[in-house]
DNA sequence: GCAAAAGTGTTTTCATTACACCCATGT
DNA sequence: ACATGGGTGTAATGAAAACACTTTTGC
């Protein structure tokens, strides 16, 4: 480390925040923080970044050392540098979000979490830190990537029904949505392949599972083919 | 500072690209650069961020001191903090941009630099450090935004004509638009006010000056009005 | 009077919206 | 047989695209 001097008496950080889907409901990945500052509060994920690696490498270790997934879709949102963020010092963090399917999910203990807990969104009302602002950044960027990127189907399991993909849309955007328009529109889009199979065990007509065609997204996006919902 | 330790090895700095419009080409402000590392080499302007500076303030004192402008539009873009991105240690930087107009814009010495200058996009295919992809991750950006967000008018005078800004939107979508389509499009969303003022002194019928309105966009904004070109 | 850019409307095309009934399954 | 969500098409509306000529000024 040639050049050292008053500037490098700072760190940055990685918070990660990681959203999950729960039949109808958006729901962000907290911890109970175990050590001060804040001790006893909920948080986003997070930790200091490494000297030896890269910000999207620290976002991806805090995703798996909590949830065990990986190769999912994480992206950064923003960083937030205020002198005054840390009390313990000049911290800056680098927020990134990243789409889990929450069944995937097995949460791990974490040396620096009391306790890990899915919350619905709509419960959460304050956060350590300045998190609660980086929350709300965070959900900002989700509503509107997800009108114009196909990432709905990484909070669904591999195999999903056109209502499930539904349902998930109306809670990221807050809005009723019609079924045939949906339908009709998400269909056009051939992003989807229709996997001709059904439902089971279902008290009422099985519905049709479909998934996500990366392929065929791909093949189309390179013709300049933009998704938008 | 209180807690110190192998993590508070590191820096960061902000770097901002500011964007310019010339008459009819889009350009940014590069500095060469007077000192080891990438010595010679153009690159954008940017500075180590002080210890007692938010990261915002800092993109606008880089901004003020080349060029003595300040009260402008800046946003941030990204963070850029692979390994080893920088030679000398760890140092991440967040990148802005701004729009200037470009004729208020009085270069200025600086330490960093041996000269400054505006170079036409089209021209640089080179720059130190990682700036080159930093820039064109920041261009991206700001074709993105100037269609959703009336952010044109930062680049060009107090008042402009129809025609002038119509030539800023095809520069920086790089395509062409239609005369009357656009015309149409920008006026209906009624944010612009007629200054029933012409030009002067051109040789052929003089255009209508216009200028932003501020205000209408904010009451309509409030009101639920999304820009969008 | 010529060159140069300003200014102006209508038609066609396409995407978005609104809307209601029958179908397949489990109990 | 009933309750539950699945699945389907058409008409009306509004936005975007295509397109050409007249006007005003300086030289």
């Amino acid at each position: 480390m040639p050049f050292q001097n008053d500037f490098f008496k700072s760190a940055f950080s990685v918070d990660n925040i990681i959203f999950g889907f729960d039949r109808d409901t958006l729901k962000v990945l907290l911890i109970k923080r175990a050590y001060e500052p804040f001790s006893g509060e909920w948080a986003l994920p997070g930790d200091l970044v490494r000297p030896d690696e890269d910000l999207d490498q620290a976002a991806f270790r805090i995703l798996e050392e909590l949830t065990g997934v990986k190769d999912v879709y994480l992206d950064q949102v923003h960083t937030f540098g205020e002198v005054n963020r840390h009390p313990r010092g000049r911290v800056i963090t680098i927020a990134y979000y990243s789409l889990v399917n929450i069944k995937n999910v097995s949460i791990r203990a974490s040396s620096f979490a009391d306790k890990v807990a899915w919350k619905e969104l709509r419960s959460i009302s304050k956060l350590a830190f300045d998190h609660y602002e980086i929350m709300q950044t965070c959900l900002r960027r989700l509503r509107r990537d997800v009108k114009f990127q196909p990432i709905g189907f990484e909070l669904l399991p591999e195999k999903f029904t056109l209502t499930e993909l539904q349902r998930l849309y109306e809670s990221v955007l807050e809005k009723d949505l019609d079924k045939r328009n949906f339908r009709k529109k998400i269909l056009s889009m051939n992003v989807l392949k229709s996997l001709d199979e059904l439902q089971q065990n279902v008290a009422h007509r099985p519905a049709m599972l479909y998934s996500f065609d990366a392929e065929k997204y791909k093949l189309a996006k390179e013709q300049g083919f933009i998704f938008e919902l």
